[in-house]
DNA sequence: ACGCACAACTACAACGTTTTCGAAAACAAC
DNA sequence: GTTGTTTTCGAAAACGTTGTAGTTGTGCGT
């Protein structure tokens, strides 16, 4: 059912139809109610392909995140889609599968015109290469990109993150509060902006708390590849540094899966947590619920992350103003007490 | 960039300029490779909302799942994203969140004229009310629906669906290899297909072996709530059988969290797994890969699942013929061996 | 010189909307 | 009866694209 059928049938104009269904008072009362009637009587839905065309915008957000097979990043998702479904808009989706290729693809296909803007994490690969044209250049020609969790200082724009550093802190303080002295760091390499920034919180914690740095508490793991790759050389890694410390009485992992490596290993060296080793770690995911024991951990709010970033955007879109201030959104993180610490 | 603004820089007509841009072989070459020029120099990209109401079909594809925070769904979209990428497809995502109305409200929202098919998996309410009418009236306008995992028989569509009898067979008759006789059965309420379908399974391998059913042995728990408020009840039930049955030797969960409250379960009876009791259970996610021990499942390859929707669903919209058979992909399951049984 | 074929390009309609502008009719005032 | 005002509606353009149906202009054969 279109307009144009509509106006046959009642023997209008196209004009006198779209009118009437806009309630629009150059038509009289009477003629509304007619076109109306039919319209519901016909079940007629107005056509958004056509009203993107004519209105130059979609009511379409894009979402880029870099696995969907992740808690974290689904969280996020949900989030992004209980706002956009609030407000009145579609989510697409789309997966960089940590490659910057992808990502730069994506953006692309995105970018013709089908989307009103971004919301996007960024790839591994991406942070590696440290190669953002791909984001600046869509924000260039005007289009609003919101950067949640893995963002960039060289991209300006609005921003939804986690307090990494800080969130890192309250974890090894809340270690060091049960009298744990020596903690391992399971982290990733620098280029992963949330590694980077959570090192640096477990670096900060521990001057706070006067204990020196000891550089072989610090495992760094190659992370650009598939966890089934990576994670057989990690616990070799955590092998040798129980081997080498044997004193280590807690863990700190970036993310939930280095936990559960750890755990595995504690376990091959039949150590308790917590009461020989503590664990806590970031990524409040079912692995860490339904762990043995339960793992403390680092929430990140993923649905808030996702809600904040998604009213963020279409703030941005449906603003008059073309630009203003880049906003910065920073989500508390918050510890999750449970038996691993 | 449009059509007409190339070709006004160009001063040619816009037929031309699209003509060149098709490498229709109306325009001579050298008008042609003019025009290519200047279009890759203006970084031209055709204006898809144009196109997809010019040929009155979009290249998108609508996913309707009841939750993305859910591993065995979120592998689901990581194999129909993929198989769109590849064959040129956007996936526009929604959650019903296993609510009835929400889903309605999704599939009108995504019929107006944006997509060009539905992939999707029945909300738990919906399958409770068994009311399929607005997936039968979207398919009846001719909108090509791919439905995955929780179908129904009242909708005659392509679908793509695990062999949840046969799997529950696999891993019943599993643990009666390792000569296992009281097997605890944590399923759902028989609404819920996928949960019926398992049940059956348990069943049948039971009477294959000679086993009596014992309705003692069977835990049917409400699923349509969240879970931080049924996992408790789930506990309780539990307990109670584990009381009145001292002699359970293995459980049977039909997904990872049942069989996670299970492990809980178990261990505060102090028993061992699997030396007391084995676990096995449906969903071969992070919660079973990462458990303590790691646990055996029985995997629905939810990846495969997208892949195979995805593919139909495509298949099905670029197809000219209106309709032919429904086809029906069963895919198969598989153990996956861990240390729980 | 005439017609004809062919090459190279352009005009226009169409997809489904909204909106601006204008037209016709009804009505009032003088 | 003329003029002005209001009410009610319709024509047409616009959004960016494609395909059909022309419209030129050129070269060829006779």
């Amino acid at each position: 059912m279109t307009l144009k059928q509509l106006a046959k049938e009642l023997d209008v104009s196209v004009s006198t139809v779209s009118k009437s269904l806009n309630n629009s008072d150059e038509i009289s009362l009477e003629t509304r109610q007619k076109v109306q009637a039919f319209a519901k009587f016909y079940n007629y839905r107005p056509n958004n392909i056509a009203l993107s065309l004519k209105n130059k915008k979609t009511k379409t957000i894009g979402v880029i995140i870099p696995e969907v097979v992740h808690h974290f990043f689904a969280m996020v998702v949900r989030g992004v889609e209980q706002v956009a479904m609030e407000r009145g808009y579609n989510v697409l989706i789309s997966l960089s599968n940590e490659s910057f290729e992808k990502e730069v693809i994506n953006m692309e296909t995105f970018a013709d015109s089908l989307i009103g803007g971004f919301i996007l994490s960024l790839s591994k690969e991406t942070l590696k290469k440290q190669d953002y044209h791909h984001i600046n250049q869509t924000i260039e020609q005007g289009m609003p990109v919101v950067l949640f969790d893995r963002t960039a200082p060289e991209i300006n724009c609005d921003q939804v993150v986690v307090n990494d550093e800080q969130g890192a802190m309250l974890a090894t303080q809340h270690l060091l509060e049960q009298g744990r002295k020596n903690i391992l760091l399971v982290t990733t390499e620098d280029y992963v902006s949330v590694g980077r920034l959570r090192t640096q919180g477990y670096v900060k914690a521990l001057q706070n708390a006067g204990i020196s740095l000891d550089n072989s508490l610090i495992i760094k793991t190659e992370d650009s590849k598939r966890s089934d790759i990576i994670l057989p050389a990690l616990e070799e890694e955590l092998h040798v540094a129980f081997k080498n410390n044997p004193n280590i009485d807690a863990i700190f992992a970036v993310n939930e899966i280095y936990a559960a490596a750890a755990m595995r290993v504690i376990r091959s060296f039949g150590l308790h947590i917590p009461n020989d080793i503590a664990v806590i770690c970031f990524t409040d995911g079912v692995i860490s619920k339904y762990a043995t024991p339960p793992l403390s951990t680092v929430s990140q709010h993923g649905t808030q992350i996702g809600i904040e970033a998604a009213n963020l955007l279409i703030d941005r879109i449906e603003q008059k103003e073309i630009s203003s201030e880049s906003i910065t959104k920073v989500i508390p993180c918050e510890i999750v007490h449970r038996d691993s610490t």
